[in-house]
DNA sequence: ACCTGAACACCGTTCAAGT
DNA sequence: ACCTGAACACCGTTCAAGT
């Protein structure tokens, strides 16, 4: 037919994005192909290859959305608490709510590998430090070392830690089934960082 | 050439398998496919489908051989110290120590779908409750609660949240670079729960 | 019984040719 | 400049036909 210009590069992109979103979510990674994008929004694959250099790319940028929609998820949940340590308990909540609800594309954000030698986005790492920042200006003070400078490193141990809980959980690996058992797996592990901890040297009984 | 009977149907699928694991190992899961596997021993891909229902399943027998391995090495780790609180900390070192040198074979155990309503093998669910024994069995009994019920919980969040720390330091998602950082989030983790912790309601102030 | 070779229906990616 | 249609080189999977 020639050209349609039914949409600005633009609108297709972003048309694209949606589509892609749709399929991961309802069919899983898997089913994310060029092709498949291209024909549910009424293009040819060729089209597509306009707005996208390939489909590590397309999978790339769709990835962003996700990490900025979860981003501003815990950013809300974050205002909605006085106390630091229930804020921490609430954003991992959040955090498995949201893995929960969208698991095919939170787990791709996880689980795409990049072609060696490629870097994610800029704001990729910037949503990314973003989350890290949020968990860190919660620890409460006791949580950390006395001076305090270890608290990147706590924060980073914290959210990790929360992160595998999540991704086991909703990969099946644990044997919980139900979202409340998952619900104490995390309140267990925070227990843990919020009480207070001062580090005393190991224990370690010599032979 | 018709039959070529150079290997039994057991020899060719430890064959397949052995070189499935090379495959994934050097170029990544997606370089994994069954064409290749068959190039590379010798044989046709029909072949291949005499002693593979397909691709999925000749993966999650990777896997069941990759998780196979992965439980060795740890109980081995187990057989080397007395005291339990380092042992559970040369298991955590161990299981990085894993996941960094096969990192590859190890992701791809976890990333792994398999498509909607199959099971994974009864043996990969038997290895993986045997890693989670070995954590359980290694607690000392500071670290629960009173009862000690809470023993299985707290094994399982410990595990899955040193698992979280190690898949996103092996897949590139944490700022840190050296394996000796990584040691250090661990090691932090680890001090919150070897230390001395009974389960304190928590200080959550009203407003 | 075991294996090959060819087939089919899918991919990702490219690109001349049309408007 | 934007889009199509067809092409190419890959897949997974199946299966008649050979030994």
């Amino acid at each position: 037919m020639g050209r349609r210009n039914d949409h600005t590069r633009e609108e297709l992109q972003n048309l694209a994005l949606r589509t892609a979103a749709e399929i991961v979510e309802a069919d899983g990674p898997a089913a994310l192909t060029m092709r498949e994008v291209a024909r549910r929004i009424g293009y040819t694959v060729g089209a597509l290859y306009h707005g996208f250099t390939n489909l590590d790319d397309l999978t790339v940028r769709l990835n962003e959305r996700t990490v900025s929609e979860l981003r501003l998820a815990l950013e809300n949940v974050n205002r909605q608490t006085n106390d630091s340590g229930q804020r921490l308990r609430m954003l991992a909540a959040a955090y498995l709510g949201f893995a929960l609800l969208h698991t095919h594309r939170w787990r791709l954000v996880f689980e795409h590998r990049l072609p060696p030698g490629q870097e994610a986005p800029k704001s990729y790492r910037t949503h990314t430090a973003a989350l890290f920042e949020l968990v860190e200006a919660n620890l409460p003070a006791s949580a950390c070392g006395r001076s305090g400078s270890e608290a990147p490193i706590i924060a980073t141990a914290l959210w990790s830690s929360v992160h595998g809980i999540c991704m086991l959980a909703v990969s099946g690996k644990l044997q919980v089934g139900t979202t409340a058992s998952v619900q104490k797996l995390l309140d267990t592990l925070l227990d843990r960082f919020l009480v207070e901890h001062s580090a005393k040297p190991r224990v370690t009984r010599k032979r």
